[in-house]
DNA sequence: GTATGTTTCAAACAACCGTTTGACTGAATC
DNA sequence: GATTCAGTCAAACGGTTGTTTGAAACATAC
C-alpha cells in the first residue's frame, strides 16, 4: 500500500494510541503512566509529547478516534429507521436495537477498536477527568439528542422528566454491561455469566432496557413524597 | 463524654477516614494523594501511615466502614420480609424496595455516611484497584447471594442464566444512578434531572429495574444466534 | 518525679511523575 | 553535495508520589 513492500511496522502515533487505549481501559487514566504507554508501544518516551503534545491531549485523541465512528454509525442507523417509518413513531425495541447494532458493528471490527472499544466507551462516562468533561458532551450531543427525542416520540405518555431518568438508567446498564464491569463477578466468586461477548450481552440487555423504558408511568401522586424524611 | 468537656475535636483516625472518603469519591483512588488527605483532615502527613499502615490499607478501611452497615441493614431487611411471607415467594417490587430502603436509610444518616455514602458505594465496583478486587467479594457475598435467590424464587420461570444477567443490569443501573454519574449530564449540557437526591432517584429507579427484571423471558431459540458473525 | 507507652511532628527518603532538551538519524529538496 | 526538516533517542529537568525516621509532646502508671 505504501510502496515499501510487506507489512512494515505500524505508524508510531497509532502504536501509541493502541497502547494507551488498552492500558487506559485496564488501569484507568491516572494509573496509566507515560512510561507504561511508551514501553508497551515500544517507542521512545518523548514520542508521546512529540506526536500529541501532552498526556491529556493523547487521551483526548484515544477517545475521539473511537467515538466518532460510533456516533456516525448510530445516528445514521436511526436515520434509516425514521425515514422508513415516514413520521410514524418507532418502537422502543427498534430504537434500542439500532443503537446496539451500531455498537456491535464496531465491537466486531478490530480495525475500529474491536472488543476493547466497548470497554473504552464505558470508561468515558465513568472517568471524571476534566479533559473528558468538556470534550465528550460535544461528541455525544447529537447522538443522545436524537435517541432521546425518538424515544420520547415512542413513549408520548411518559412524563419527560421520568423519561430522562429512564434513559439515564438504561444507558447506565448498557455501558456498564459492555464495560466488562460485571458487577456479579465482583460480588460472587464464580458467576456463570461472561461479560466479554458483546453480542451475548446484547441478547439479554435489549429486552431488559426495553422493559424498563416502556414500564407504566409512576403515579403522579408519588412524586411529592420525595421530600419526606 | 470523655470528661474533657465540650465537643473536643474528633478522633484523628476517623478524621482521616472522612477526608479520604470525600476525596476518593470526588477524584478516585489514584488521583487522591496522601497530602491531599492529611491536609483536608488537618493532621500530619505521617498520621496515615501510623494509624493505617499504608494508603491501600486506608482505603480498605474507608470502604469497610460504610459497607458493613449496608450489608447488615439490607440483609436483615430481607429477613423481615421473608419471615413475614412464611415461605411464600416475595414480589420483585418488595425485594427491590427492601434493598433500596436500606441504602436510603444510610444515605439519610450523616453518621453512617449520608449522601456521600451512596457515591462511595458506587465507586466500589467502578474502581479496578486490586485492593478492592479481593476484599469486596467477601463483603458482598452474603448480600448478593440472598437477594439473588430471593429474586430467583420470585421469578421461577426465568432461566437462571438470564436472571443473573438481569440482576447484573439492575445493579449497574442502581449503583450508577446513586454514583451521581448522571450519564445525561455528561452528554447534554443542561439536563433536567438532579442525581444528588437519593430518594428522588429511588422513586424512578425502582419501577425501572422491576420492569426490567420481570420482563418476559427471551425466546429459547434466540440463544444460539449469539455465535453468528 | 520518674518511667512507660502512645501519638504528633518536621524533615528527609528513594522512586516515579509528565515534560523538555539537544544531539543524532535518515530521507526529501534544491 | 549541501540543506532542510520531520522523527527518534538518551538524558536530564523540577516536582510529586508513598513511606520512613527520630525527635519532641502527651497522657498515664508507678
Amino acid at each position: 500500500m505504501n510502496g515499501m513492500g510487506e507489512v512494515r511496522q505500524i505508524d508510531t502515533a497509532t502504536r501509541i494510541l493502541d497502547a494507551a487505549e488498552a492500558l487506559f481501559v485496564e488501569h484507568g487514566f491516572e494509573a496509566t503512566s507515560m512510561r507504561m504507554i511508551t514501553q508497551r508501544a515500544e517507542v521512545n518516551l518523548a514520542a508521546v509529547n512529540y506526536h500529541f503534545g501532552s498526556k491529556d491531549a493523547l487521551f483526548q485523541g484515544v477517545f475521539t478516534r473511537r467515538l466518532t465512528p460510533l456516533t456516525q454509525l448510530a445516528v445514521q442507523s436511526l436515520d434509516k429507521l425514521e425515514t422508513a417509518a415516514k413520521g410514524e413513531p418507532l418502537s422502543v425495541d427498534a430504537i434500542m436495537h439500532a443503537f446496539m447494532d451500531a455498537a456491535l458493528d464496531i465491537a466486531h471490527d478490530p480495525k475500529r477498536g474491536g472488543v476493547i472499544f466497548v470497554r473504552l466507551l464505558s470508561r468515558t462516562f465513568i472517568e471524571a477527568h476534566p479533559v473528558l468533561r468538556e470534550s465528550l458532551p460535544r461528541h455525544y450531543e447529537e447522538l443522545v439528542g436524537r435517541y432521546a427525542s425518538a424515544t420520547a416520540k415512542a413513549l408520548p405518555h411518559i412524563d419527560p422528566v421520568e423519561l430522562q431518568w429512564r434513559l439515564n438508567f438504561a444507558f447506565s446498564a448498557i455501558f456498564n454491561a459492555f464495560a466488562g464491569n460485571n458487577i456479579l463477578r465482583l460480588f460472587v466468586s464464580d458467576p456463570v455469566v461472561n461479560a466479554r461477548a458483546p453480542r451475548l450481552i446484547a441478547t439479554y440487555l435489549v429486552p431488559f432496557v426495553v422493559a424498563g423504558l416502556t414500564a407504566p408511568a409512576i403515579a403522579a401522586g408519588t412524586s411529592p413524597d420525595v421530600n419526606r424524611a
